[in-house]
DNA sequence: AGAAATCCCAAACATATTTCTGCTTTTTTA
DNA sequence: TAAAAAAGCAGAAATATGTTTGGGATTTCT
């Protein structure tokens, strides 16, 4: 049997994906393996491969050990050529880990891989990049799934996209300097401002200068 | 120490049912009972029983013996108990200037006076009141020598009646944000919308809340 | 063609998660 | 004020669920 593909998925793992996307619409939770593998008549272990899989592109995320945690990204737009032409100067950028739109995540520093970006877009500096969860920012754009890029530096400007630690997790929200209060706003309604006003555990890792997003 | 009621939940059943709400809204998926516990510094025991509980009022759904299938339901508006008299709490708002609806006016911090207001129609929060000058806002019912109670918040949003300073200056306008530009829109057709999209010294004092006409 | 990836399996393993049992204390209701 | 409901706990049972291991068969890539 011949495996086509489709929006970089195989037919068997368009279908785990299908069937994950059917079961939440209908049921509002994401199902687990087995229930996948009853669904689609095989074995537990192949849906897990399957769900790896489709995590590594990127296509859903999970939380390790704890069930139920399928979550849908939304697609990334079909492939993207590489445009390869000598006037573009590439940077190679570090992905760093996972960052929180919602609630903050933990920041790790293993390295998750590399990108590489048009310099140009993203001026001079020390950057790296970020994967974002959740869905706090969509207001300004920045979907789950999507890899944010974060230049460096300890200050930011009132109404910048940061990339900043509070006790020692890292989440990514708009910077807001009033008279004499200093709050992190999500760009989402569904979620509150965060004072940071006196909290020494806040920190500023550095300010969203572009978000790509990756297949 | 007493546990009242609202909407028909106890303090205990609506902490643990605001607890599921925000988790979900967080991560797109619910919670386990140990993960409530340990937000609530409870056991999973006793979450499990107010589960059954949150789940026999209707205000919840799960699924037997599967993890993380936690639904929330909309409330119930049946019951709607009368207010005592007792249950009206005032709130004290400070009025603290003049807004313009019209041509912005300072907004100078002075304490003009105070107001009582009861808080099941303001929400909680931090509040000040303006008495609002001219006639911009007649269309939206706001008129000339009104005091409009505003809520104190950094961010509002697309639709809102909010309170903002341009340049120092004090304004009652609807807040209109379309996909890169940010309005204030007056209601009165012999007014123009203000574009505050790349201006430095504007800012949202807070979010109109309702309106009380003074004799 | 050979290497690498995909796809699938059975059988276990480890732990996450729900659910039960029995008991104490406090608050509300009748 | 007595009974009922609510709230909580410790500890453990029961099972749901993610994960690992070690394969085999097929397809795709180079």
């Amino acid at each position: 049997m011949t495996v086509s593909r489709q929006n970089g998925l195989t037919e068997s793992q368009a279908k785990v994906l299908k069937t994950v996307s059917d079961f939440i619409a209908e049921n509002g939770y994401s199902p687990t393996a087995k229930e996948i593998a009853e669904i689609l008549n095989i074995t537990q272990t192949s849906v897990f491969e399957q769900l790896e899989r489709l995590e590594k592109k990127r296509y859903i995320t999970r939380q390790k050990g704890a069930a139920r945690t399928i979550g849908i990204l939304s697609q990334p737009e079909n492939e993207k050529p590489v445009k390869k032409s000598d006037s573009v100067k590439l940077v190679k950028v570090p992905i760093i880990g996972t960052i929180a739109a919602g609630a903050p995540i933990f920041a790790d520093e293993n390295m998750e891989g590399e990108i590489l970006v048009d310099e140009s877009n993203i001026g001079k500096g020390r950057f790296f990049a970020l994967r974002v969860r959740g869905d706090s920012m969509i207001n300004a754009g920045i979907n789950n799934g999507d890899l944010v890029i974060i230049k460096r530096q300890p200050l930011a400007e009132n109404g910048d996209i940061i990339a900043a630690l509070i006790d020692s997790e890292a989440t990514l929200k708009r910077l807001s300097l009033t008279d004499d209060e200093v709050f992190l706003l999500p760009e989402n309604e569904k979620y509150s401002p965060i004072n940071v006003t006196c909290r020494e555990d806040f920190k500023i890792l550095g300010k969203m200068v572009t978000t790509v997003t990756v297949l």
